[in-house]
DNA sequence: TCATGACTAACTGTT
DNA sequence: TTAGTCATGA
C-alpha cells in the first residue's frame, strides 16, 4: 500500500521512517544504504517538508549523482540539493566571501595549483630546508586545515622541525592566497567552517534553511566537516550520518574515525539503525571480506550476512609478470563476453595505484574490448586543458597569481624567467596583484624594452579576451585559443603529441559548450571554472555504457560490479609501502582491499604477479601479508602457468590442505592456469601476538633479557613471517631458547634461509 | 636573456 | 613515466 516503504526491511524501513532527531545508519557494505537515503528523502518529502529544507552531502560528485538519479523515480522533477561538500562550501563562500577576506570571484586552486604557489613561498621565504620536501610541507598544511588549525594558531604552537618550517611557511602560504582572491581545496572547508564559528546570524540561517541534512560516508568526515555539520545541526538537530567505520578509507586527507565512533557521545538522543544484511555479495565473497577485516583492532563488530548463493570460490592467481596478470585478465573477460554469458560493463578491475592501470589497459586495447578508466582529475590536469583554463581565471579574477604565472609565457614569447622575476619584484614592491604590475611594465626600469614590449602586448591580449568574458564559455575559450596563439601553434605542428593537445581543447570546447546550453543566459564563465576544478572523470562515468571499468580502489567506493578484479595485491602495494610503519595505516590498508572487494556480487578474483615492472626494473615482488589473512580453504588457488619460476613447493605446508573447488570442465581456455594447493598458508589460529609490532631484536635493543626471551618466544613452528629483504616465509624449524633461539625460514621467494631470532629483523607476518 | 634538450630524482589515494 | 632542474647554444 505504500510504495515506499514496501519493498523495504524493518530495519531500512525504521531508518527510512525516521523524521526528527539524529539518526545514525551503520551500514555494511552492499545493504542497500543508497536506497535507503533516496527512500528516507522521498519519504521527507511526503510528510511535507520541503525540498529546499533537505540538503544531502557526498564526498564525492559520482555519490551525489547516483543519489540524485535513484531518488527520479521515486520523486520525479524534484529539487533537493545533493552536492559534496567542496561544492556545497564553495557555493556558501561565493556567497558569503567578504565575511572571510576573500572577494566572491574567488578562484579555486587544484593540488598543483597549491604546490606551485608553495614553490614560489618557498623560493621567497628562501629557507634552508634540507630534509624537508615540498611535498611534506604541503600535507602538513592540508593536515593543518582538515583540523582547523589556522596559520596563526600554528605558528604560536611549538613542535618538531618540520613543525617550526611549515609554522613559518603555512602564513606566508595562507597570505599568498589570499592576495591572488585564492582558495585551495582544504580552505574552501576550513573558510565555511570558520565562517559559521564567527558569524552567528550566517550560522542561524543555514541551520533554520538546512533543518534536514543527510551525510553519506560519514567515517570519511574530518574535523572540518565535522565541525561544519555541528553547527548546522543546533537548532534543528536532525542530522542524518550514514557510514561504516570499516569503510574509512580516507585517514591521510584528515578523516576522522572518532566523528562515526563517537556520534553517540555527540547527538545523545540519536535513533542508530544498523543494516548488516548485505545484498550484494555471494557468502563465499563476503566471508573472505569478513575474514579480513576481522583482523582490525580499531572497529565497531558487525554481523554481516546474506541470504544469497553460496557463489563461486573467490579466484587468488599468481602471475608470472603484470603483463601476464593483464593479459591474463582480459583473456577472460574476452571469453566471457565472446561466450555472451557477460558483457563488458559487468567487469572491474581495481588497483591500489593508478600507475598500476598502463598494462590492463594496453591488454584491453589489444583484444578490442571495450573500456573506461576513472582517472581522478586527469583530464583536467593535463597541461594544455589547465592552460587555457588558466587564461580564463585569469581574467575571472585577475588577482590570480598562479593563473599569471602559468600563462605569462605559455606559448612561449619571448618573456623568460629573468623577466618575471624583475616583474614580480616589482609586484611585490608595489603590493599589486602581478597582472597589475604587468600594465605598469614600462615603468619597470629593470625590464628590459624588449620584454617591457612583449609584456605589453601580454596584457592588452588578455584585455581582449576580458571583452567577451561575459558571453558564453564557449566564445571565451574560443577567443583564448585565437588570442594566445595555442590553436595556431599546435595546429601547425607536426608532432602527435601536440595533434592529441589539440584534440584534447576541443573536448574542453565541448564541454563548455554543453555548460552553455545548460545555464543559457551570460556571465557562467566562474559557474564553469567552479564546476571544472570540482569535478573529476568519475562524472563522465556512466553506469550504463557497456565498458570495463578501470579505477583504483579509493575510487571504487559507493560501486559494485558482478565480476571484480583486484590487481597487485603485493607487499607495497597493497598495503602500500607508506603505511607499513604504521598500525593505524596498515588497518586503513586492510580496509582499503575490504571496500575492493566487497564491491563484487558474484565473483571475485585477487591477483599478483611474481615479477613487476618497477620504475623501469622489473622486480620479485612479494605477495601481500593480506592474502595470508584470507581462508584459504574458501578460495582457488591458481598458478598461471607462464610463471612457471614460481616455487610453489617451497611454501607448501605439512598441513595443506587440497582446494574443495575442482575447476568444472567447461572452463578450459583456462589452461593456461593451474590450480596449485596452497600458496598461502592456512589461517589456523596463532597466539595472539601482543607486541608483534616490534621485533624480537628492536626488543633486545633497549630492553631486559627476559622480555628479549619473551620476545623470541611468540615465534612458533609454522609461523609466517616477513623479513624486510626476503620477504614472506614461514617458520620450518626451531631451536634453542632466549636471545639465542634460532629459527629456520622458508621464504616464498628467497628458499631457506637461518636467523638468530633476537638479532634479526624478523617479525609475525600477521600483526594484531 | 631565452629556448631547448638532456639529465635526474621521485613516484599513493581525492576534493 | 614525468616533472623539475641543469647545461648549452643562440
Amino acid at each position: 500500500m505504500n510504495a515506499l516503504l514496501d519493498p523495504l526491511t524493518p530495519a531500512q524501513r525504521e531508518a527510512v521512517q525516521h523524521v526528527d532527531g539524529p539518526l545514525l545508519i551503520l551500514a555494511g557494505p552492499g545493504s542497500g544504504k543508497t536506497r535507503v537515503v533516496t527512500h528516507r528523502i522521498a519519504y521527507l518529502l511526503e510528510q511535507g517538508v520541503a525540498a529546499g529544507q533537505i540538503l544531502a552531502l557526498t564526498f564525492t560528485n559520482k555519490a551525489a549523482e547516483e543519489m540524485a538519479i535513484r531518488l527520479q523515480p521515486l520523486v520525479p522533477g524534484t529539487s533537493v540539493w545533493m552536492s559534496t561538500f567542496h561544492r556545497f562550501a564553495a557555493k556558501l563562500l561565493r556567497a558569503h566571501a567578504p565575511l572571510v577576506g576573500l572577494s566572491e570571484n574567488f578562484t579555486i586552486y587544484d593540488t598543483q595549483d597549491s604546490r606551485h604557489v608553495l614553490r614560489r613561498v618557498l623560493d621567497e621565504l628562501d629557507l634552508d630546508t634540507p630534509h624537508v620536501t615540498p611535498e611534506r610541507i604541503v600535507s602538513a598544511i592540508s593536515r593543518a586545515k582538515n583540523n582547523l588549525v589556522t596559520a596563526e594558531e600554528y605558528a604560536r604552537r611549538p613542535g618538531d622541525p618540520l613543525s617550526r618550517i611549515v609554522a613559518k611557511v603555512y602564513p606566508a602560504y595562507q597570505r599568498r592566497l589570499l592576495a591572488s582572491a585564492a582558495v585551495d581545496f582544504d580552505d574552501l572547508l576550513l573558510h565555511v567552517a570558520q565562517l559559521l564559528r564567527n558569524c552567528p546570524e550566517v550560522r542561524q540561517t543555514l541551520d533554520e534553511r538546512y533543518q534536514y541534512i543527510l551525510v553519506d560516508e560519514y567515517q570519511d568526515t574530518n574535523r572540518a566537516q565535522y565541525v561544519i555539520l555541528r553547527a548546522m545541526s543546533i537548532d534543528y538537530p536532525n542530522l542524518a550520518a550514514t557510514g561504516d567505520p570499516d569503510q574509512s578509507i580516507y585517514g591521510w586527507r584528515g578523516a576522522d574515525l572518532n566523528n562515526i565512533l563517537e556520534f553517540e557521545h555527540d547527538f545523545p538522543d540519536v535513533r542508530i539503525v544498523r543494516l548488516e544484511r548485505n545484498y550484494r555479495s555471494t557468502q563465499r565473497i563476503l566471508r573472505i571480506a569478513d575474514a579480513l577485516i576481522a583482523h582490525n583492532t580499531r572497529r565497531k563488530q558487525k554481523d554481516l550476512y546474506t541470504e544469497n548463493d553460496e557463489g563461486a570460490p573467490v579466484r587468488l592467481v599468481a602471475y608470472g609478470s603484470h603483463k601476464e596478470e593483464a593479459q591474463g585478465i582480459v583473456a577472460r573477460i574476452a571469453k566471457e563476453v565472446d561466450a555472451k554469458r557477460r558483457r563488458p560493463r559487468d567487469f572491474a578491475i581495481f588497483y591500489r595505484v593508478n600507475a598500476l592501470s598502463r598494462a590492463i589497459e594496453d591488454a584491453l586495447h589489444e583484444q578490442g574490448i571495450p573500456y573506461q578508466m576513472i582517472h581522478g582529475q586527469e583530464f583536467y590536469q593535463r597541461k594544455e586543458i589547465k592552460d587555457v583554463l588558466a587564461y580564463a581565471e585569469l581574467v575571472n579574477n585577475p588577482r590570480d597569481d598562479a593563473a599569471f604565472f602559468r600563462v605569462i609565457n605559455t606559448p612561449t614569447r619571448g618573456i623568460g624567467k629573468k623577466s618575471v622575476e624583475r616583474l614580480t619584484e616589482h609586484a611585490t614592491r608595489r603590493g599589486l596583484p602581478l597582472l597589475e604590475a604587468a600594465r605598469e611594465a614600462g615603468l619597470v626600469e629593470s625590464l628590459s624594452s624588449r620584454a617591457a614590449v612583449n609584456v605589453a602586448k601580454f596584457v592588452a591580449m588578455i584585455d581582449r579576451i576580458g571583452e567577451v568574458s561575459h558571453g558564453a564559455v564557449e566564445e571565451v575559450l574560443g577567443t583564448v585559443l585565437s588570442a594566445s596563439g595555442m590553436r595556431e601553434i599546435l595546429a601547425n605542428s607536426e608532432s602527435e603529441e601536440d595533434q592529441n593537445r589539440l584534440a584534447n581543447i576541443e573536448e574542453l570546447l565541448t564541454a563548455a559548450r554543453e555548460f552553455d546550453t545548460q545555464n543559457p543566459g551570460d556571465s557562467h564563465l566562474e559557474a564553469f571554472l567552479e564546476q571544472v576544478c570540482l569535478v573529476n572523470e568519475t562524472d563522465d562515468w556512466e553506469a550504463e555504457t557497456d565498458k570495463v571499468t578501470l579505477m583504483t580502489v579509493h575510487a571504487a567506493k559507493g560501486l559494485e560490479f558482478p565480476v571484480v578484479f583486484i590487481i597487485a595485491t603485493e607487499e607495497g602495494l597493497m598495503p602500500h609501502e607508506r603505511s607499513k610503519n604504521d598500525l593505524s595505516d596498515l588497518e586503513e590498508e586492510r580496509r582499503l582491499l575490504f571496500v575492493g572487494i566487497t564491491r563484487a556480487a558474484e565473483q571475485l578474483q585477487l591477483s599478483y604477479a611474481v615479477y613487476r615492472e618497477f620504475r623501469g626494473q622489473r622486480r620479485r615482488t612479494v605477495p601481500s601479508s593480506f592474502l595470508m589473512e584470507l581462508p584459504r580453504h574458501e578460495m582457488e588457488l591458481v598458478e598461471s602457468r607462464a610463471s612457471s619460476s614460481f616455487p610453489a613447493a617451497d611454501w607448501e605446508v605439512p598441513d595443506y590442505e587440497r582446494p574443495h573447488y575442482e575447476q568444472p570442465d567447461d572452463e578450459q581456455p583456462d589452461d593456461a592456469e593451474k590450480v596449485v594447493g596452497s600458496l598461502i598458508q592456512k589461517t589456523t589460529p596463532e597466539p595472539l601476538m601482543t607486541a608483534a609490532l616490534t621485533t624480537a631484536a628492536e626488543m633486545v635493543g633497549d630492553a631486559v633479557d627476559d622480555r628479549a626471551a619473551a620476545a623470541t618466544d611468540r615465534f612458533v613452528q609454522g609461523m609466517a613471517v616477513t623479513h624486510p629483504e626476503h620477504g614472506l616465509g614461514k617458520i620450518v624449524a626451531l631451536s634453542g631458547d632466549g636471545p639465542r633461539r634460532k629459527a629456520t625460514v622458508a621464504f616464498v621467494t628467497a628458499g631457506e634461509k637461518k636467523f638468530v631470532l633476537s638479532k634479526s629483523p624478523l617479525r609475525p607476518a600477521r600483526r594484531r
